[in-house]
DNA sequence: ACCAGATATAGACAGGCGTCGATATGTCGG
DNA sequence: CCGACATATCGACGCCTGTCTATATCTGGT
């Protein structure tokens, strides 16, 4: 998907126009956001208790096969908003705050 | 792209696991801001001096035909983001603060 | 009435993306 | 070592979406 990691890029799009990079670059960013099974995936990492999430846990609840899961993971790692802490064979991850906070501010205020 | 209005549909995803169909709507709605075109539109009409902006001004910096420029502003009116209001022959858009506040809300705090 | 301007709609095309099954890679336990 | 488990990668398929040209619709002025 050219996923790129999630970086402050403009002022909110309520104080000033956006570049034709400076909106490549969030359209970018929201596109991470803009499909169901990442956004499930993002807020179960938030809510879980120990604030991590072990990807094999995920298969069930999402009705996705494995691999669409695992691809789906790496999307949300790449952008910066999952991290991923491979601990041997298993792979947790938790949520990464600063980043969604960028396209929080994004959207003005 | 099957455009619904943007509505708050459930707690920041910082607070609690999303449902199916909870994922389903916001994924939507960030849908809409996914595209870079759009973006801009969304920007250059909350940038514009008085606040509204004539859908003829936006073909040129755009650099998209005029075809592709109206699509993408139904697409924004549709959910909500931009307030449609025709003046004879002319469309004249003005952003909606309180729908990208919603989806602000929806990425926590 | 007519013409020019502004916008919307229709249809077509290409590229992108989510999804899957199959398979590879890597890791732990016995 | 070897088998079971966890994850990643590959290749393919189908749908969705952004884009265009061409055309229709509507409005305002002359």
């Amino acid at each position: 998907m050219e996923v790129r990691r999630i970086e402050p890029c403009c002022a909110p799009i309520t104080d000033e126009a956006l570049s034709a990079e400076q909106s490549q670059e969030l359209a970018r960013a929201f596109k991470v956001l803009s499909d169901p099974v990442r956004l499930r995936l993002l807020s179960l990492a938030t809510a879980a208790p120990t604030g991590e999430i072990r990807a094999a846990d995920l298969v069930a609840p999402l009705g996705r096969s494995q691999p669409t899961v695992s691809h789906h993971l790496s999307v949300l790692a790449d952008a910066g908003l999952l991290l991923r802490d491979q601990r041997g064979r298993e792979a947790w991850f938790r949520p990464v705050q600063e980043r969604l906070a960028v396209l929080r501010a994004a959207l003005g205020e």
